[in-house]
RNA sequence: GCGCUCAUCGUCUAGCCUGGUCCAGGACACCGCCCUUUCACGGCGGCGACAGGGGUUCGAAUCCCCUUGGGCGUACCA
């Protein structure tokens, strides 16, 4: 076990999306690589906003991308007994004070600062005045420098270095007692031991402030590793105007989960030319070094062709699993007699994700087929009674495989004196009742024989 | 506005640190051909980029500066 301590820390004030799943994806592959611990905290010090349903609907989505966590979860809203400590002893400390400016005051100051082309900032009013009685409202600021350079070296982006006089006095606890975000991050990402902060590069200006805690509450700082955004074909910041930002959108439009694993890190990482990595490739391979400094547009059509990749080599074992549970989704239940790992296998070639699976799987699993309209009109007609007869004879009595059937179907050939397409078409259409389908042998060989026999009886009727 | 930051094909990127092997390589998408019982898969090929301008140098995608463009931040959100 290393030293290294890394963590996701999301708040839980909505589904996991794209953005957040790569971030802690990255933290975990390091943790596994470097067999450190990963941890996961949940920020809900915004009791406003904050939900049950969205912690549970994050923890869902890292277990669907299989991102484990060895400590955790953790929830910010049951430290702030610790929280509030810091805050006295930096009170106690003379490093914070009491701010007694109320929200419309400041925002009043915040515009006229901006009117005038100024960097909003706190104007420090409270900062040196005499302390008031507590009865009246107040928020906690927290005392930061006012000259001096707080710098940091980034390990994805390289040394950044901010002015101290950016910086104005941030509020660390608010009017009803609970703490702020770039407080108690510091607290917990310190207190819980953390040496290396990945996290999305959004908060690259928020990182010398914290600093600046760090260093008044006597903890050791850590590394900072800011990840680039994810934009839209747009260059805006991805959101869902760009379509679905959910994690588990992606699962329920039929992606497995090593497609959005495999996409997600390429977008902002390589390996020379590698496309395809496994998470067991990831851990071996992953490494801040080799994560770009640019934000990347995201790529739905990359993503698709994954997906693609992943369910042509993927376990039809597994696959017949997950495809039994979309089908289901679709309302349609598998005959005990489909064996569903030879329906995936002539699927896999011919499905980008499992949702397209499903639909192409309907027609083995329904009693009653549902012809395509025009191929009804095209391949069911009188010029197939024939082919349709003879067919179902020799199905009758010719052996069930591969070979029999291919044998039957050259008999039927042979005695009509038709060509291949001109008997496979429409008897494709009999047994899936459309035009695109897989081979037909292999189709038959699913459908056995009874329900080839049936089918094309079905369709006996329909021209007689 | 101010601060931070980024900049190679439409997109993800290799190359950049340690200038020449790069008239820039791979992948997605797109186009064409081949394979073929439909639909796909697959194979082969094509299109397509160093943002612009100055330097430094024998030589720059690679180093420096400026411009332009993009992203992020600028909350009693995280």
């Amino acid at each position: 076990m290393s030293e290294l301590r890394v963590r996701f820390a999301p708040s839980p004030t909505g589904y996991l999306h794209i953005g957040g799943a790569r971030t802690a994806l990255f933290n975990y592959l390091l943790a596994k690589k470097e067999q450190g611990t990963f941890i996961l905290r949940i920020e809900d010090t915004d009791v406003e906003r904050s939900t049950q349903e969205s912690t549970d609907a994050i923890l869902q989505a890292m277990d669907w991308l299989g991102l484990s966590y060895d400590e955790g979860p953790f929830y910010q809203s049951q430290r702030f007994e610790l929280y509030q400590q810091k805050v006295q002893q930096l009170l106690d400390e003379g490093k914070a004070y009491k701010c007694y400016c109320s929200a419309e005051e400041l925002a009043a100051k915040r515009d006229a600062a901006l009117k005038r082309g100024d960097k909003p900032q706190y104007d420090g009013t409270c900062r040196d005045a005499a302390a008031r009685s507590d009865d009246q409202p107040y928020v906690v600021r927290f005392k930061s420098a006012q000259e001096g350079i707080t710098s940091f070296n980034d390990l994805i982006k390289g040394t950044i270095s901010f002015n101290n006089q950016e910086l104005d006095d941030m509020i660390i606890q608010r009017s009803d007692g609970t703490p702020t975000y770039n407080f108690v991050v510091v607290i917990d990402d310190a207190e819980m031991g953390l040496t290396t902060i990945v996290r999305g590069d959004d908060h690259v200006n928020n990182t010398p402030r914290q600093i600046l805690i760090y260093k008044a509450l006597g903890y050791a700082i850590p590394a900072f590793a800011h990840v680039p955004m994810i934009l839209g074909a747009d260059k805006k910041r991805l959101s869902k105007r760009h379509g679905a930002t959910s994690v588990m959108a992606y699962r329920d439009m039929g992606y497995l989960p090593e497609a959005l694993v495999n996409y997600l890190v390429r977008l902002g990482w390589s390996y020379g030319d590698e496309e395809i990595f496994s998470m067991q490739d990831l851990i071996e391979k992953f490494s801040l070094e080799n994560v770009g400094k640019s934000a990347g547009v995201f790529n739905p059509e990359k993503l698709l062709w994954l997906n693609e990749h992943y369910i042509k080599t993927g376990e039809p074992q597994r696959l017949a699993t997950l495809l039994r549970e979309y089908l289901a989704n679709d309302g349609i239940s598998v005959p005990a007699d489909i064996d569903l790992v030879e329906v995936v296998k002539t699927l896999q070639d011919r499905s980008k994700t499992m949702l397209e699976m499903a639909e192409k799987a309907a027609f083995y699993c329904s009693d009653t087929l549902v012809y395509d309209e025009k191929a009804q009109k095209k391949f069911i007609t009188q010029d197939q009674q024939q082919i349709f007869e003879l067919l179902v004879a020799q199905l009758q009595s010719c052996e069930f495989t591969h070979a029999g059937v291919e044998a039957a179907f050259a008999q039927v050939l042979e005695q009509t004196g038709l060509k291949f397409g001109k008997v496979g078409q429409p008897t494709r259409v009999a047994l899936s009742g459309g035009t695109s389908a897989p081979g037909i042998f292999e189709v038959m060989l699913v459908l056995g024989r009874e329900r080839c026999i049936s089918r094309l009886n079905a369709a006996l009727q329909l021209i007689g």
